[in-house]
DNA sequence: TGAAAATACCCCCTTTAGGGGGATTGTATA
DNA sequence: TATACAATCCCCCTAAAGGGGGTATTTTCA
């Protein structure tokens, strides 16, 4: 018996996610999980211990936290879910942006009945997706540039995610501020942020400064 | 009276150099200074004291050393002139890879003639300029990624070369190597790898080894 | 040939980072 | 209500980084 993909779905449109779900759940291999009508509803939704997607379908403009802001957020937080966004644009420099910001596909609402399924199960099996009306070339291109981090490792191991404090500690180590200066500019005391530096190095699982630099540039964060 | 814009050019096939220089000499803003037959000549020749030269126009094709490898010489030195890929091919891929290497410019061997003057003045002006018959917008959208460091920043301070020692140094720090593992690393003493680490602080003007970390990341070292 | 630069090593010293604990709040939430 | 976890702080200690000098040899190149 084959393990099935679960999918959750976000878009401000509730037709749209029943109508996302209704072509869904003729695949039996795939089976819906919930849905958001908003990015805030989408990050309560990974925080989730129970949360068990693996894919996440997400509409660009969102109420309260839109698209972006939801994968920065999955960006920051080493988020495992795979995302394929779905767009009512079919503009490059919008799937340009998306994919920098770790999206695994891209389907256009026009494209959505016939290539959802495909794109649900491609980026399941570690693949990219796209799906426009764009020049192949421009897709191609694209896709193969490899923007997202985890596209050149397979099997990314998996990390703790971080706390905001421990994020903003790591931005500010990234701007070359040492304890102190850290602790001064949040006005916290220098024990504090050190425990901080340690739990970032425990958690992002690296040896030294060096690797948490090297984790916050390719996600992004600074 | 306006300052002129030195010229060198780099080919394995010296008629093609004399073609572009008398190209490039109809023009009275634009002067040529010195040619290089290999990748090997072109480093000699930048690392010259007296090097005036403001742009390189650079064959892919060379041997000894091809033009991606100067280029990677480059970005690794922070070499500050402009470079200008003369090429055979028009294939994305390869604008591609010589965009992610930092060139300024692409020109195909076919659109020498009528565009060279043209994409000299404009790299010179800081902009970025490619002629070939690859399709409208894939240009744009390689031409507008930035992969170039320098393109953010108009006026990149300029920092001291590195030698071999201290780019091997880097590159070690960039794996969490720390000093001793450095030095058993490079059969050197501590101390030594230490003489070194300070003089990469130095001559990158940074705080911390995050600084360095953030170089070679941005320099594609690592 | 002679100066400059790269390579390799040394000293002393202070600051910073990191390893390994522990403790206290407050706030969710199961 | 008990548990979990984020946020805040503390201790002790060692390892590593960095700042400031210095010297000797070799290589490079004008």
């Amino acid at each position: 018996m084959k393990e099935k993909i679960y999918v959750h779905v976000a878009d401000d449109h509730k037709i749209l996610i029943e109508g996302i779900i209704a072509v869904i759940n003729t695949d039996e291999d795939i089976e819906t999980i919930g849905y958001s009508l908003n990015g805030k509803e989408v990050i309560d939704w990974v925080n989730n211990k129970d949360n068990k997607a693996d894919v996440l379908i997400l509409d660009i403009t969102m109420p309260v936290l839109d698209g972006i802001e939801v994968l920065t957020y999955f960006q920051q937080r080493n988020i495992k879910q795979k995302v394929i966004i779905l767009s009512s644009y079919d503009d490059v420099k919008i799937v340009q942006e998306m994919l920098s910001l770790g999206c695994r596909g891209y389907i256009t609402k026009n494209n959505a009945g016939e290539h959802i399924i495909e794109g649900i199960k491609a980026v399941h099996r570690g693949e990219q997706y796209f799906s426009s009306d764009l020049h192949k070339d421009l897709i191609n291109i694209l896709s193969g540039h490899k923007v997202v981090p985890e596209g050149e490792m397979p099997e990314d191991k998996l990390l703790e995610e971080l706390t905001e404090r421990e994020l903003k500690v790591l931005k500010l180590i990234s701007k070359e501020y040492n304890t102190t200066e850290i602790a001064n500019t949040l006005n916290l005391a220098t024990s504090t942020v050190k425990t901080y530096r340690k739990s970032l190095l425990r958690k992002l699982k690296v040896k030294n400064v060096v690797g948490l630099v090297m984790y916050a540039m390719k996600h992004k964060i600074i």
